[in-house]
DNA sequence: GCCGTTTTCGGCCCGACTGTTTTCAGTCG
């Protein structure tokens, strides 16, 4: 989850959703009315989403919209933003023991139990729950047996062992594993991998696989006896789920034969999105699951009789025609205005790794890269690209060997060797096959943005690259006040090009800097600046919803691999899955321009600072 | 609690699987 950091004081867009969450969860427990929680949980998830400091706004008495954020939780966020408590949540919280939430995340054990063992037996914490579950302690309760007993001990066993999200390139990797296996299995005729990997998520959580078979028990029995396999935490006719040995829970669903598009909708998600789709089908008389669309009576329930029917679909297309709507990119099926779009026929056309002319942002041996500066070059040319800008560190990046003035003239003179082998091998016709007979290997950097707001090389030296890229390394726990102006001050040089990484984040690492984005982005905008989605999975960064708010504010972007080794080169396609979820169009991104509209725009820069 | 080209009130997505069950509730995705 990405996090928006607010000014000391207001709480963060996570700190919000957190709280929102916990009274959602609260609610559950005391048995208050489903819709109700479920409008917590889904105003949480729209404040952790928003691409603004929604305290920040609230508290300067603006209430600018947010689907699933109405008048009494907007009234509580300007409470909280402005008073710094929230009256509703300190009365919840008086009345049921927070930690009760932690029991909700226990698997297999829902609001329903939880509420039952902390009114009959008292018990608010997940310690004394699993003692009284070893006790044997649980079983007066009605519909609790030992067997229950046991599986609520196991599942806090699994709890303490759970794994983080995975990033989007390990769960690729096993997905694909297991994919591979489905596939020879007799009977299986297509393997779709579905859910949030589907829709390009930055990281996932578990697996969701689709398979069209002849033979549903092998295909199944193949899947719960894959040698990685943990568990089995169940097993029908028409799906199954697994834990691997230290790794995701993976589902695997059966699809129809000649019918799957409903099913393919319904297990890409996500869930939002699936509810948004139903909505509109109830609207128009049919009522919208996997299973395909049943129609329905006038009294709201499925029609009966002779009027009974269900209509399947034989592709996710199909399902969409049948709404009155345009395909929705799995990538943008977020329940993020996508639905208006397509009905309105205003869907983008979405960048691809083919729109791609160059990539702007990689290393070689001559910093923290492994490789030469000719085998990047190679590797950038194999893969069919216009150019490429290679941008060693900057000299006060001592840790990752940043170059100091000399050496980058020396780099220089390797440059010009490599691309008169490049023109030469192109007068000859020599070029390898795939490969742009104009391929140009580019003169860049990578320079650090010093703690103090300097830039790492003088004016004379950065005007001699061809492009540089700049970024934040250093002195990460700066005020956002500093922090902001550094990343100003570097996208007002005329010198620079594209601000990397702009956030500075690691997944599961290293949290974002504390930055104002909007003034970001206003300064990007003006000086046309661009801001970087970098592909290196850890990093990922610009966020999707940072870069859609970025291109809605007027900013050109970038998509970089950031390789330290030739075939690190791909990480673009990460980059490319992170832009498309951002909505992003090939206009939008400053690497899809040829090589002369390249030069042609760095040449123009300073000029419009 | 949210929301509105049928609605400012009355709706609000749907099915598989599991366990403890004689017809269903709870959990999950």
């Amino acid at each position: 989850m990405t996090q928006l950091n607010a000014p000391t004081g207001l709480p963060s867009n996570d700190e919000l959703a957190r709280i929102f969450h916990e009274i959602g969860n609260l609610l559950e427990i005391k048995g208050e009315l489903v819709f109700k929680t479920v409008a917590y949980h889904k105003a949480a998830d729209a404040i952790a989403h928003a691409p603004f400091d929604v305290s920040v706004v609230y508290a300067g008495g603006e209430r600018r919209p947010l689907a699933g954020v109405g008048s009494a939780i907007g009234d509580k966020i300007t409470e909280l933003a402005t008073t710094g408590r929230m009256a509703f949540h300190e009365h919840l919280r008086a009345e049921l023991p927070a930690t009760l939430t932690d029991l909700l995340e226990i698997p297999g054990v829902g609001p329903k139990t939880v509420r039952a063992v902390w009114e009959a037996l008292e018990i608010e914490t997940v310690e004394t729950l699993r003692q009284a579950a070893v006790a044997g302690q649980l079983r007066v309760l009605p519909g609790i047996s030992a067997g229950t007993e046991a599986r609520i001990v196991e599942g806090i066993e699994q709890l303490a062992s759970r794994p983080d999200r995975m990033l989007i390139d390990r769960a690729q990797a096993i997905s694909d594993a297991i994919a591979a296996v489905l596939a020879a299995v007799p009977g299986v005729t297509r393997v779709i991998q579905a859910g949030s990997l589907r829709r390009r998520r930055e990281t996932i959580g578990d697996l969701d696989l689709l398979v069209e078979t002849s033979d549903v028990d092998a295909a199944i029995t193949s899947f719960t006896t894959l040698p990685d396999v943990d568990r089995v935490l169940g097993a029908g006719h028409a799906k199954a789920s697994v834990v691997l040995r230290g790794g995701p829970q993976v589902d695997l669903m059966v699809m129809p034969e000649g019918a799957s598009g409903t099913c393919l909708v319904h297990f890409t998600g996500s869930a939002a999105h699936n509810v948004a789709l139903r909505g509109i089908a109830r609207e128009r008389g049919w009522s919208l699951s996997e299973k395909g669309f049943l129609r329905l009576a006038p009294d709201g329930e499925p029609a009966a009789g002779a009027d009974a029917e269900l209509r399947t679909m034989p592709d996710e297309a199909a399902v969409y025609r049948f709404l009155d709507l345009d395909l929705v990119p799995p990538e943008l099926r977020e329940d993020q205005g996508e639905v208006d779009a397509a009905h309105a026929g205003r869907l983008p056309r979405l960048i691809t790794r083919a729109d791609l002319r160059g990539d702007l942002h990689s290393h070689s041996e001559w910093s923290d890269g492994i490789h030469t500066i000719e085998a990047m070059a190679e590797a950038a040319r194999s893969r069919g690209y216009a150019y490429q800008v290679l941008t060693d560190h900057s000299q006060s990046l001592a840790i990752a060997k940043g170059l100091t003035p000399d050496r980058v003239e020396l780099q220089r003179a390797i440059f010009a060797t490599i691309n008169a082998r490049f023109a030469a091998e192109a007068a000859s016709g020599a070029v390898p096959p795939g490969t742009d007979p104009g391929f140009r290997l580019l003169h860049g950097c990578e320079l650090e943005i010093r703690a103090d707001g300097r830039l790492d090389y003088d004016d004379d030296l950065l005007a001699r690259f061809d492009l540089v890229v700049a970024s934040v390394h250093v002195a990460r726990r700066q005020t956002r006040a500093e922090l902001t102006a550094r990343t100003i001050g570097a996208i007002r040089s005329p010198h620079v090009d594209v601000i990397a990484h702009p956030a500075g984040r690691m997944l599961n690492e290293r949290p974002d800097l504390d930055i104002d984005w909007d003034a970001v982005y206003e300064a990007a905008a003006a000086t046309g600046t661009a801001l970087e989605i970098n592909g290196s999975p850890p990093r990922l960064d610009l966020a999707p919803e940072r870069a859609r708010r970025a291109v809605a504010m007027g900013c050109l972007l970038s998509i970089d691999s950031d390789a330290h080794r030739t075939e690190e080169l791909d990480f673009v396609r990460w980059g490319v899955d992170q832009a498309r979820r951002a909505w992003v169009e090939p206009g939008q991104v400053l690497n899809t321009r040829s090589l002369p509209e390249l030069l042609a725009w760095v040449a123009a820069k300073p000029s419009r600072v």
